[in-house]
DNA sequence: GCGCCGAACGATGACGGTAATGTGAAGGCC
DNA sequence: GGCCTTCACATTACCGTCATCGTTCGGCGC
């Protein structure tokens, strides 16, 4: 049973101290080469591991980072973890994914299962509207990158996405396809995100000299797939009913087309949709659908990076500078808005 | 700076022994009223939070199992891991969610991880098919359950639906409906799950009096969208074009669809289609589709239940007896089998 | 008054690994 | 030859927690 082999099993069984051992593993140079050989091939022989808590306990902290989103059935967020997952990776780090499920409750659990794992620190992407367990991490000394949602109030890293510039790249290229009335699918009211991707089209339908009675607003609940389809019914009872439609994210223009196709209109030609974040659903809808691309992978690469920069400063002697990164989007044009016109 | 308190920080500053610490968080009745009050006060207002690297330093191992799936980009695994969360969860254990992509490396590289983390146990859907990884879990004595897919020649604990009952589910339908020739967009021939639910599809045929000949099977790649797109291409060039397909998880349906919608053939009047997992996805389709369920929650949180089953009896008197739990899986029937004729 | 008991808390030794410090031998230098 | 350095390895002091084992002390019975 190799049940537990300890550094001092293999000590013993190279005839060496267990000093000596750590010393292959950690530096091996300052070690004779016949010694090495030896130490290693009673590390292989035992089938030796060495203990993570043990070392981390010495060290103070661990080599894992916490990475907190909304929603794990969101492809967004698999790309965003996918990107994390690769830089951690990069620097010998691990990377814990928790679902706080949008929930602010589950987000302070997950936040004490971090502290209590003494986690390098945490990517995420907040629940909480209050603020308060933000408030938590501070109290707790452990770092932190948010991502896509900026809380306002605070002046800790960031990566997100202009979100106002998205709006306007999407509504820019319907109107430039000729379109004058615009739907806009924008999800819960409160998010930071709707209201600036709202912005965004506002801006874009000015530079057409179109005013802000073009775009015809219809919020839902939630961003998923039912909340899309049931905006799609409300779309079709508009009167003079809008010839394109703009969705907060990609779930609700997915509903929004099956409401379509279940009604009969034809997209694009009867209606041509956007969506946004390109998930790879998106394309891989019936009628592709065009979406602004929100760079997940790089979010989640760079968020993790800004970590890793920030607790290495921390130690060294260079200090760190919190930086508020601001991504760019960009319009991937599929078949859902180009219409035969 | 709240910079790692420990506990003889709150010893201190509470006026009592470590211990006693340690017995106000474990075994709370064991302290006078008076005194626990105090170090309480004393945790609370110091922002204390536990070491569970210590903590798992003492207890010889970890609160937290591994889950090792092929992609998180397909929501089915992504759904394993919430039942799984959940069942962990329930028992006071965490979860590390991590994605060895189908590939036999990264998959090694994350055993590794988990071993040095020392962690309760894993559940894993098999990426390596030589089982030498499944070998290093055995030389390590890491227990762990398989989920999804039985790789042959073990006896350990797994999770797995019955994928004959499966394809004839899917297949007995389409018959029933009155289809007579069947395409089958199968994924990677060497896949037991590929091979089982076309044994599933050809019992459903020989019940109906049909002969293998009835099924036409389109192989691909892999197991997404694009792979599915291409089938569809595929299908449209055969000669006596089946009227219906069955495909081999929702990705490949999806492309199918697409392809179908590209190509101007109906869905379901031209071609039927059924597919396999009944991901979310499948349901958001623009027509929705027929899938065969497989419960992927309930099988996450069973893998979570048998592998605490068998570390708990592991350092309890009782003996863990491993145990090989079939589910069956459900026929959902939505409008892409649903033919007006 | 004496002895005993239990309650409440303190002291301590693992757990496994790391890094600073110790040690002994070989070898170089004046 | 005496002294110092260097190399190669051994020793050991932690890291934070927890369970075991002491210790103290008040109370109780006789």
């Amino acid at each position: 049973m190799s049940q537990s082999v300890g550094i001092k099993d293999v000590a013993r069984a190279a005839g060496v101290s267990v000093g000596t051992v750590s010393n292959v593993i950690n530096r091996p140079d300052t070690v004779a080469t016949e010694t090495r050989a030896r130490v290693q091939s009673a590390i292989d022989r035992l089938g030796y591991v060495r203990s993570e808590s043990a070392r981390q306990l010495r060290a103070g902290r661990s080599r894992i980072m916490g990475l907190l989103v909304l929603d794990m059935g969101n492809p967004f967020f698999v790309d965003v973890a996918r990107g994390a997952e690769r830089a951690a990776r990069d620097a010998g780090l691990g990377v814990m994914v928790c679902n706080s499920a949008q929930s602010a409750g589950e987000e302070a659990e997950y936040l004490s299962l971090f502290a209590e794992q003494r986690v390098r620190g945490v990517l995420l992407t907040p629940a909480d509207a209050t603020g308060r367990n933000i408030e938590t991490f501070r109290r707790h000394n452990i770092p932190f990158v948010l991502v896509d949602r900026v809380a306002e109030g605070t002046t800790e890293c960031s990566v997100s996405v202009d979100d106002v510039a998205g709006g306007a790249l999407a509504v820019r290229h319907l109107v430039d396809a000729g379109h004058r009335t615009i739907a806009y699918v924008s999800g819960p009211p409160g998010l930071n995100q709707v209201r600036d991707r709202r912005t965004g089209a506002l801006n874009a339908l000015a530079e057409a000299g179109l005013g802000p009675e073009c775009l015809r607003e219809l919020p839902t609940e939630r961003l998923d797939v039912a909340a899309g389809r049931d905006a799609g019914a409300r779309l079709l009872g508009l009167a003079d009913r809008p010839t394109a439609v703009f969705c907060a994210n990609d779930l609700l223009a997915l509903g929004v087309l099956q409401a379509m196709y279940a009604a009969g209109i034809t997209v694009p030609d009867d209606l041509a949709i956007v969506g946004y974040d390109d998930i790879e659903f998106a394309a891989a809808a019936a009628v592709p659908l065009t979406s602004v691309r929100q760079p997940a992978v790089t979010m989640g690469a760079l968020a993790a990076e800004l970590l890793l920069e920030e607790t290495e400063a921390e130690n060294g002697t260079k200090r760190h500078e919190h930086r508020r990164v601001v991504l760019q989007p960009e319009l991937v044009v599929r078949r859902s808005s180009l219409s035969a016109r």
